[in-house]
RNA sequence: GCUGAUGUAGCUCAGUGGUAGAGCACUCCCUUGGUAAGGGAGAGGUCAUGGGUUCAAGCCCCAUCAUCAGCUCCA
């Protein structure tokens, strides 16, 4: 059905009649010229849906609907369109203007047809992939036996501000698909020609995207022309493989970034340069709390003595929490032998990322890559009743996995590291309180570590590939199901992922939002219905029979390396004070202060305090200077009116004058400040 | 593992084929200074490693290792 008028919905409460086929620049025009010409793109939904529940889609449920985008067909949900976009029934339509996220995606998209155009330009011999925008700019993935060199981005750079200047109008076409198809063929676009099959259907017009000569295949939308891409950088190169799958050929992805403004730009540089000096491997440097060494090994950690402190710090933590939720402790060793590996199945279906054998008196030994394999043998040692269960062993147990060259990062990835992981052994019946007993543990160890924010994702089989899953039915679903109840019961938010599960059981992870808003894989809990089975594990019931308990592994930390690193970055290398491996530094204003200095140093540390001295012959400026690079929470100065009086001049962490009080009220103050955890100074 | 870039003093970096440099840090001397760098002198390098080209290599070529940005994979 046609209609001649339709009504345009504002979000004012307003509703405009225009001729059926208007804009929504014709719409913007009727209110103000100006405001058309700060539109970029308008988000329209049918009009019968506005009273609608707001809509709570997931950026992944977005994500998985594109396929029907690229179509000319319009689709029935909330969209965004061009402002040429003609409008054919009753809408209710937001224009929006360029502080709007969604607007700025949108000439990110651009920018990526504008780097296009001046690609092809410059180098026509050129395959396009596909240049969508991402959360900080763009790329586009380009085909070209030739690598681009530094010097071609720069030439690319200067190409697009041409393109730019010549403010050339995004333009969308329809055109026949098979026609479409015969162009891109003929042109050996063996990318596009993948597209336009998997997006499209036989029989539809394709939507295209023409500025000036250039023409993609594109499902839109786009500014209205190029010269609204302002502020735009090509930020660098790398590879990725055509279609993520690292069999087939290698592509070039070009990376960029764009704004509406110079100023947008700038700020998105100076982000760039903060988050650098969040880098744990930077801070890690410069506070010198740990190393690689090259002579060693790639992935393998050196804690230096500062870094080393926090890690005590930590684990000292983890160990009494482990104790006062009713873990016992359990130590294993690191090397076992091939014939244990070959019971857990390890050697089977780990044994890629396991460093290679060693052998010793004609047995083949391997480095443990987990834990597991070692508390089932504590487990298995003796027999077990049911009134032993739940049995909880938990171990800071060092792992190492082989990891590919060129996929280790600083402490987030590497070859050797110390998981925090435990073993729960328990019947069926104790599963959910086990379940939310660990769940509570991770989100105290979240709490205490000073993250506010996490996300939790449920990982549940694949029905349809029900073989490739160990354990029987009536195991999984008591699983999942008591995983949804405790995650219920803790009143916690998660995502189920069908599918995601490992092949021995479903899991929930829980992913860790960190200060700028990254997310973090840490903690994880587990079944296992595998283990079990393998090695014939078993408790004496109620019935006096033998049953298989349920094995649950879970991590808090996740890897001891890992949190170390988002911790670092989390806190900027600025830790809390009962974290922070110098708690106090004195400065004594000259060399005759040094003798109460030391005093003080020694009741610092009487009460427990890590303190450290700075006895050098350098100015305090400079000392202070020092310390405060150090990112030490205190410095106390101490000088003639100190030491008369027994007391110290307190310098906070970010503070840049003193107060002076007692040393007996500091030691108190930042003794309390340390046993609550605070994060204040 | 793959693509591209990088590897020079403890750190940050300059050095385009002809005698290895700077700032900071370090050591010593002068200075004894009240809240983010006082002054001077000195010491410190097998230019990632191994080959090659050249009269001559930090620089050019090849290989290896490591790091960085990604891809893939993962705690």
């Amino acid at each position: 059905m046609t209609q001649s008028t339709i009504a345009i919905h504002l979000p004012d409460g307003s509703i405009k009649t225009f001729p059926a086929g208007s804009t929504a620049h014709d719409v913007a025009m009727s209110i103000s010229p100006r405001l058309a010409a700060a539109v970029v793109v308008a988000r329209i939904k049918p009009a019968r849906t506005t009273q609608a529940s707001p809509a709570t889609t997931s950026p992944d449920a977005e994500a998985s609907s594109e396929d029907s985008m690229y179509s000319a067909s319009e689709p029935a949900a909330e969209s965004v369109i061009d402002l040429s976009t003609p409008i054919t029934e009753d809408v209710s339509l937001e224009l929006l203007k360029e502080n709007d996220p969604e607007a700025l995606r949108v000439v990110r998209h651009s920018a990526a047809h504008v780097m296009a155009t001046a690609i092809l330009e410059l180098f026509p011999e050129t395959k396009l992939g596909h240049g969508p925008a991402t959360d900080a700019g763009f790329f586009y993935d380009v085909y070209r036996p030739t690598p681009f060199t530094p010097d071609d981005l720069a030439k690319i750079e200067e190409r697009m501000a041409e393109v730019v200047a010549r403010d050339q109008k995004f333009v969308r076409e329809f055109e026949p698909r098979e026609q479409a198809l015969a162009g891109y063929r003929q042109h050996h676009d063996f990318m596009k020609v993948h597209f336009i099959e998997r997006f499209t259907r036989n029989g539809e017009d394709v939507s295209l995207y023409r500025n000036g000569s250039f023409v993609d295949f594109c499902r839109g939308p786009h500014v209205p022309s190029t010269g609204r891409v302002k502020a735009f950088k090509v930020m660098s190169i790398a590879g990725a493989y055509w279609l993520g799958d690292e069999n087939n050929p290698q592509l070039q992805r070009i990376y960029g970034t764009a704004f509406f403004n110079r100023k947008d730009l700038d700020a998105h540089f100076v982000h760039l340069e903060e988050i650098k000096a969040r880098d744990h491997r930077v801070l890690g440097k410069q506070l010198d709390l740990f190393s690689i060494q090259e002579v060693a090994g790639a992935g393998l950690i050196f804690w230096h003595p500062r870094g080393a402190m926090i890690r005590k710090t930590m684990e000292d933590w983890m160990r009494d929490e482990c104790l006062r939720r009713g873990y016992s402790l359990v130590y294993t060793p690191h090397v076992m032998r091939t014939e244990l590996w070959k019971i857990s199945g390890h050697e089977g279906f780990y044994s890629q990322n396991m460093y290679t054998p060693m052998e010793l008196d004609d047995a083949d030994y391997r480095l443990k890559p987990m834990n597991c394999p070692g508390h089932i043998l504590i487990y298995k040692n003796s027999p077990k009743s049911y009134r032993d269960l739940p049995v909880r062993y938990a171990e800071l147990g060092n792992v190492y996995r082989y990891e590919r060259s060129g996929t280790m990062h600083g402490l987030l990835r590497v070859r050797g590291f110390t998981q925090d992981d435990a073993h729960i052994f328990c019947t069926p019946a104790q599963i959910e309180d086990e379940v939310v007993g660990c769940i509570d543990f991770a989100q105290s160890v979240l709490t205490t570590f000073g993250f506010t924010d996490f996300k939790v994702e449920l990982s549940t089989w694949d029905p349809k590939d029900r073989k490739n899953y160990a354990g029987s039915d009536e195991n999984w679903d008591l699983a999942v199901s008591s995983l949804r109840s405790a995650l219920d019961r803790k009143g916690i938010p998660y995502r189920t992922i069908p599918g995601e599960a490992a092949f021995y059981g479903p899991k929930i992870d829980i992913k860790l939002v960190d200060v700028l808003g990254r997310l973090w894989q840490l903690s994880t809990v587990q079944f296992d219905f595998n283990l079990p089975a393998r090695f014939d594990l078993e408790y004496v019931g109620e019935d006096g029979a033998r049953h298989q308990p349920v094995m649950v592994h879970r991590a808090l930390f996740g890897s001891v390396e890992r949190f170390f690193g988002v911790l670092i970055e989390h806190y900027a290398g600025a830790f809390p004070l009962w974290l922070a491996p110098v708690q106090v530094a004195l400065v004594p204003i000259s060399e005759k202060h040094l003798a109460y200095a030391e005093q003080v140093k020694a009741q610092l540390e009487a009460a427990g305090l890590r303190v450290e001295l700075d006895s050098r012959n350098e100015k305090m400026q400079g000392k202070i200077r020092d310390f405060s690079l150090q990112k030490i929470p205190y410095i106390l100065v101490m000088g003639d009116k100190e030491s008369e009086s027994a007391s110290v001049n307190v310098r906070p962490r970010g503070k840049s004058q003193g107060e002076s009080m007692p040393l007996a009220d500091f030691i108190a103050k930042a003794s309390e400040l340390t046993t609550t955890k605070s994060t204040d100074l």
